[in-house]
RNA sequence: UGGGGCGUCGUCAAGUGGUUAAGACACAGGGUUUUGAUCCCUGGAUUCAGAGGUUCGACUCCUCUCGCCCCAGCCA
C-alpha cells in the first residue's frame, strides 16, 4: 500500500530525504541533551517527543545524554529528577544515561589536536578584556595579543591549566577562527575555561572544563548522532559546530537542525523564570501543581500520555508560537475521560434532609464507574436521610435555563432518587441557607421514574452520614495575562493571586478512602482530581486527605454564567459612564 | 543591508507551480445522554504580512517593503 499521509514536519522530511540518499547508511540516531542545572518542564517534553519519536519511527535510537560541562551550576539531584522524569514519560534510551563528562578525556585530546594544527590558542586576556576585544554586533573585534603563541607554548600552558597551575580566569583556550566575523560565535570563541570545582561525576579530576560549543558537537560525534535537533537560538552556533568537526576531521559529523521552542500562554517556560517563582515563593516549590515542570504536572494529575499527546499535536516548525493553554488541558481531558473512574464529591456542601426517608436507614446503591465503559464495573454508594449537594446546585430564585434544584423544580440525585424541595431553613440573623428539607420519591430508586416523567437536572451528592472529609486544591492559571510579560516590568507582577484555592470541609464518597495517590478520578460534574502524593494522610502531618484538581470538565453552563456576568459588568460600566456624562452636563 | 531566522483561520499547523487552501483546539448551531461531561452531525480562510513581477496558472519562483524573534557568558 502507498504511504502517502506520513509526511510530517520539516525535520521528518529532512530525515526521510537522508534515508533515501542513504546518508549515514540510512541510520537515524538522535539524543536528548538536558543540562542538569534545573528541573525539566513541558518544553523539554516537546524536545523528548521529537527526538525519541524520530528515532523510533526510523528504527534508530535516541540517547539520553547529560550536557554536564559546567560544575558551577549542575547537581546530582537534577540528574536524578531528570532520569525519573524521562522514565515516567516512558521514553526508552536503550542503555544507560550518557554523560558528556564521560568524554572529558577525549575532549581534552581533541583540544590538544586543535592546538597542534594551530586552530586553538591559550589566551590570557581577562574576561573584561575578552569582551572588549570581541567588538560589538556591528563592529568587528580585534585579535588577542596572545593569538600567535607558538604551538609549544600553547601546549605547555594548556597542560598547566589542566594540572591546576593557574587560578580561575587567568587563561582560557580559544578556537582561532575570525575576529571580524559578522557571527559573533566565530570570533575566537572560548572552548575551555579554568574552573576549580568538583564535578558531580568526575569529582576533582579536572581543573578545566570544556564549553558547550566544544562539548556538544564532539559528544554528538562520539555517539555517532545523525541528527542533532536543537532550538532556534542555536542557529548562530551551527557554523561553529561544523567548524570544530571539520577542523578535527571527525568521522562522524552530525547535522544540527533547529526548531522553535515551545511557548504556552498564561505560563512561563524558562528555567530562570521558573526559579524566580520558586525562590520568591509565588509557588510552593518546583513540583507545585501550578508549575509547568514535569514534576508539577505529574503532581497535578497529568498523565504521561496526555503530555506526549499534547506535544505531538502541536507540531514542529521554526515559527515563534504561543500555544493555547486550553490545548494542554484538553489533551488531559481526552485521556482521563477514557481512563478515570467516576466518583462523587461535594466541594461546597449544602445539607439536605429528606423528610419522608426513614430515620436511621441507609441503602447501598449501585453506581457505574464509567458511563461508556461497563468493563470498569460498579461500586456501592451510600444513601441516607441526610445528604449533601453542591451549594451552587440550588437557587431560590433561579435564572432562566437553570436546570438544578429550585423551589419548584424536581431533580434527580445521580444513581439514587428524585427529590423536590419542601422547605428552606435559613439562619435567622444572616439569612444564609443552612439546610433544605426535601421529599423523595421511593419509586425512582436508581434514578428512573416508572411513570417516565423527566427531570432536567441530575445532581451529584454524598451521604451526610457516611463520607470522608477532605481538603481540595483548585488550581487556576499561574498568570493573569496570556503573556506574562505584558504591561509590566517584571513578569512576577502578573502572577495570578487566585491561582490556588484551598477548599476545606469537602465531602467525598466513602469509596475514595482507598484512592491511589496520583491516580486521577473524575468527580462527576466537577472535573478530574487526584490524591496529592505528597500529602497522603497519616504519612505526613496532614490528617485529612488532600485532592488536587487537575482540570475541570468542559462546562457550557459555567460559560453561559460567565458571559452573563460579563454582559452585566459591561452594562454597569456603561451606566456609570452615562451617569458621569449626565453629571458633567449638570455641573456647569 | 552587522549576522541569523520567521510571517497560511482566534491558537497551533499541513501545503514544495494546477488541491474545493488538510487536520487539531477554540468558536457557533443541531441531535443523543441518569455527568449542562462524553459522543455524533453541521458551519465557517474568495484567501496565504503587503506591493509589484514571472507564468496559461503562484501560498508555492523573483524583486522590493513592512512586522516579529535570536546573537556581544570564561552559561547551556
Amino acid at each position: 500500500m502507498e504511504e502517502k499521509n506520513t509526511k510530517g514536519h520539516f525535520i521528518q522530511s529532512i530525515i526521510e530525504d537522508d534515508i533515501k540518499k542513504n546518508k549515514n547508511n540510512g541510520n537515524v540516531t538522535t539524543r536528548f541533551p538536558p543540562e542538569p542545572n534545573g528541573y525539566l518542564h513541558i518544553g523539554h517534553a516537546k524536545s523528548m517527543c521529537l527526538n525519541f519519536n524520530m528515532a523510533e519511527k526510523y528504527n534508530g535510537k535516541c540517547n539520553l545524554r547529560f550536557d554536564d560541562s559546567n560544575p558551577a551550576k549542575e547537581e546530582q539531584k537534577y540528574i536524578d529528577s531528570i532520569v525519573s522524569n524521562v522514565n515516567w514519560l516512558g521514553f526508552d534510551y536503550k542503555e544507560k544515561p550518557l554523560f558528556a563528562s564521560d568524554y572529558f578525556d577525549k575532549l581534552y585530546e581533541y583540544a590538544v589536536q586543535l592546538i597542534k594544527i594551530e586552530k586553538a590558542y591559550v589566551c590570557s586576556l581577562s574576561a573584561d578584556q575578552t569582551r572588549e576585544y570581541r567588538g560589538t554586533l556591528k563592529e568587528p573585534g580585534k585579535n588577542s595579543p596572545y593569538r600567535e603563541r607558538s604551538i609549544e607554548e600553547n601546549l605547555d600552558l594548556f597542560k598547566k591549566m589542566k594540572q591546576g597551575d593557574f587560578n580561575e580566569g587567568e587563561h582560557v583556550l580559544r578556537a582561532k577562527i575570525d575576529m571580524s566575523s559578522p557571527n559573533i560565535n566565530l570570533r575566537d570563541p572560548v572552548i575551555y575555561r579554568i574552573l576549580k570545582m568538583a564535578h558531580p561525576r568526575t569529582g576533582n579530576k579536572w581543573n578545566i572544563y570544556p564549553m558547550y560549543d566544544f562539548t556538544h558537537c564532539l559528544s554528538d560525534s562520539i555517539e555517532t548522532i545523525t541528527h542533532s535537533l536543537c532550538t532556534l537560538e542555536f542557529e548562530d552556533h551551527r557554523p561553529l559546530y561544523d567548524w570544530i568537526l571539520n577542523e578535527l576531521g571527525t568521522e562522524s559529523h552530525p547535522q544540527q537542525i533547529e526548531f522553535a521552542r515551545m511557548n504556552i500562554n498564561f505560563t512561563v517556560l524558562s528555567k530562570r523564570k521558573l526559579k524566580q517563582l520558586v525562590d520568591k515563593e509565588y509557588v510552593n516549590g518546583w513540583d507545585d501543581p501550578r508549575m509547568p515542570t514535569l514534576e508539577g504536572l505529574r503532581r497535578r494529575g497529568f498523565t504521561p500520555e496526555s503530555i506526549k499527546n499534547f506535544c505531538n499535536t502541536i507540531g514542529i516548525s521554526k515559527k515563534q508560537s504561543r500555544i493555547d493553554y486550553g490545548l494542554l488541558e484538553n489533551s488531559l481531558r481526552n485521556d482521563l475521560n477514557e481512563k478515570a473512574p467516576r466518583r462523587m464529591g461535594v466541594l461546597n456542601p449544602l445539607l439536605i434532609e429528606i423528610e419522608n426517608y426513614p430515620e436511621g436507614k441507609t441503602e447501598e446503591l449501585d453506581a457505574q464507574n464509567h458511563p461508556q465503559n461497563p468493563e470498569m464495573g460498579t461500586r456501592k454508594v451510600i444513601f441516607s436521610k441526610t445528604i449533601y449537594i453542591e451549594k451552587e446546585d440550588f437557587m431560590e430564585e433561579p435564572p432562566k435555563k437553570f436546570f438544578r434544584l429550585t423551589p419548584d423544580q424536581e431533580v434527580r440525585l445521580r444513581f439514587a432518587y428524585f427529590i423536590s424541595l419542601k422547605e428552606i431553613i435559613k439562619d435567622e440573623s444572616t439569612g444564609e441557607i443552612i439546610k433544605l428539607i426535601c421529599t423523595y420519591d421511593p419509586a425512582t430508586r436508581g434514578g428512573n421514574a416508572p411513570d417516565n416523567r423527566k427531570v432536567k437536572g441530575t445532581l451529584h451528592w454524598v451521604s451526610a452520614e457516611e463520607n470522608i472529609e477532605a481538603d481540595v486544591n483548585l488550581y487556576d492559571r499561574l498568570f493573569i495575562d496570556e503573556d506574562p510579560e505584558y504591561g509590566v516590568e517584571d513578569f512576577t507582577e502578573n502572577v495570578n493571586p487566585d491561582s490556588l484555592k484551598i477548599l476545606t470541609g469537602c465531602k467525598l464518597e466513602k469509596s475514595l478512602c482507598n484512592a491511589e495517590p496520583g491516580k486521577a478520578y473524575q468527580f462527576e460534574r466537577l472535573g478530574y482530581f487526584c490524591l496529592d502524593p505528597k500529602l497522603i494522610p497519616n504519612t505526613s502531618n496532614n490528617k485529612k486527605p488532600v485532592f488536587n484538581r487537575a482540570v475541570t470538565l468542559r462546562d457550557t453552563w459555567a460559560k453561559v454564567v460567565e458571559q452573563k456576568q460579563q454582559e452585566k459588568r459591561k452594562k454597569e460600566k456603561a451606566l456609570i459612564k452615562q451617569k458621569a456624562k449626565e453629571n458633567q452636563k449638570k455641573a456647569p
